[in-house]
DNA sequence: CGGCTTGTTGACGGGGATCAAGAATTGTGG
DNA sequence: CCACAATTCTTGATCCCCGTCAACAAGCCG
């Protein structure tokens, strides 16, 4: 468990990489608070304004809430990641904690507002947004236009791609999320991941490992089920 | 229809607002392509590295392509709109004029070069890529969460916001992109989206003129229809 | 071991895709 | 300015994937 002040330290390293002056390090210190927050629990955020957010530690799921029943997983964010959470609007956001995590927390604007002639600052910030909208228009292929089995065979990929280690040839993730998580992040229902991974997992394709490991045991099987463009990896 | 001077000169003045200095925008200039695109048409764009595309006139539907026969449009941008088009990866993406289009394009790494010192630079470009974020995931939560019905009411709302115009009460929408784009857009096909429109002019709460004038008559039905979250604009 | 949560499997039904035909708009040439 | 072809849009009939509901199994924790 980090301190507050080590929690911000590290966001100043991540943001503030080079000599940025001593006047505005504190003065965002000031405006940024060091939240802790439990598994499963929800980062206390406001909802007035677009809110920057650094993870120090943790793994997190950003939810989009439309009506009350339904909740679409905008993306999961991962130790060292900066997101946007936008404020309340047609739809609300929050951030839920998939282990005990924590973050730092300021309004974008007042980011903007201290670090606006930093160019090393606008750039990590330029740099992240556009890793999140990269992300973002892929999952927007997947939800738009793919089947059941690319989207579960897409998001396997994506997590390969973000967290998987290599073990004895095979692919391995320790997937944080449930399998609720995993639905709502690709619009399709729990019943539904989990009669594809049954699929996945009678063709060889892939090992389960109690309910949070999954062994990619065939990757060049699992990316020709991703509906990707053919002829590239 | 301008000369490809005066489309960089607007995009100068759209991306390089104050006095940033003669050095940089002659590189630039030097790096920048100007194209004319015909309705219909797609970008010639370099897909080997991320584009930064300023659009000077027209408008355009970014266009992800998935196995040959399946396009999911990401999203419609117009004239004024910065926006960036990645490079080839597991998907491809392409850039098609829904009317005669002027644009600028570049290498997004080439103008991080270029600019990365110009903090005024930085934060154009921050704001649009925000933009597009906020608008994607938007999207996101329809194609994940909504319904056929709640997909076009909330299309027709978006394109309110961007587009529209107030006349005589009503929000009036000139849409340049046919039902294919709309479908392609919201994630259903272009015989939903003709359904979907019947049902709402038979209830009143739109009215069609020709194939792209839609009149919002009655928006805080459609509103309720968007499935936004309750008690919110 | 026994409750409790989470995941899996089965049966069934519905929303939207697909296939097919007809109507409206737009464009073109006389 | 009016045929008329070509495209785009609308409407109808049918089908199927995946959502829903329900029951059961498997991890997980005291």
């Amino acid at each position: 468990m980090l301190t507050h002040t080590q929690i911000l330290d590290r966001f100043a390293a991540r943001v503030m990489p080079e000599g940025s002056d001593d006047t505005a390090r504190l003065q965002f210190a000031a405006a940024a608070r060091a939240i802790s927050v439990a598994r499963e629990g929800v980062a206390r955020l406001d909802q007035s304004c677009d809110q920057l957010v650094y993870l120090s530690s943790g793994s997190t799921k950003l939810v989009a809430h439309a009506t009350h029943d339904r909740e679409q997983v905008i993306g999961f964010h991962f130790a060292g990641d900066l997101l946007c959470i936008p404020a309340r609007a047609h739809h609300s956001y929050s951030l839920v904690a998939l282990r005990d995590t924590e973050l730092v927390a300021t309004c974008y604007d007042k980011v903007l507002e201290l670090f606006g002639a930093h160019p090393g600052v606008l750039e990590i910030l330029l740099e992240s947004t556009r890793a999140s909208l990269d992300r973002c228009r892929e999952k927007a292929i997947a939800l738009g236009r793919k089947t059941a089995p690319e989207r579960v065979a897409s998001f396997l990929i994506a997590m390969a791609t973000r967290t998987g280690r290599t073990e004895e040839g095979a692919m391995v993730l320790s997937l944080p999320m449930s399998r609720r998580d995993i639905a709502d992040s690709i619009g399709i229902t729990i019943e539904t991941v989990s009669r594809q991974l049954t699929i996945l997992r009678e063709q060889g394709v892939i090992e389960t490992v109690g309910r949070s490991e999954i062994r990619i045991l065939d990757m060049q099987r699992l990316t020709e089920g991703a509906g990707f463009l053919p002829g590239r990896a």
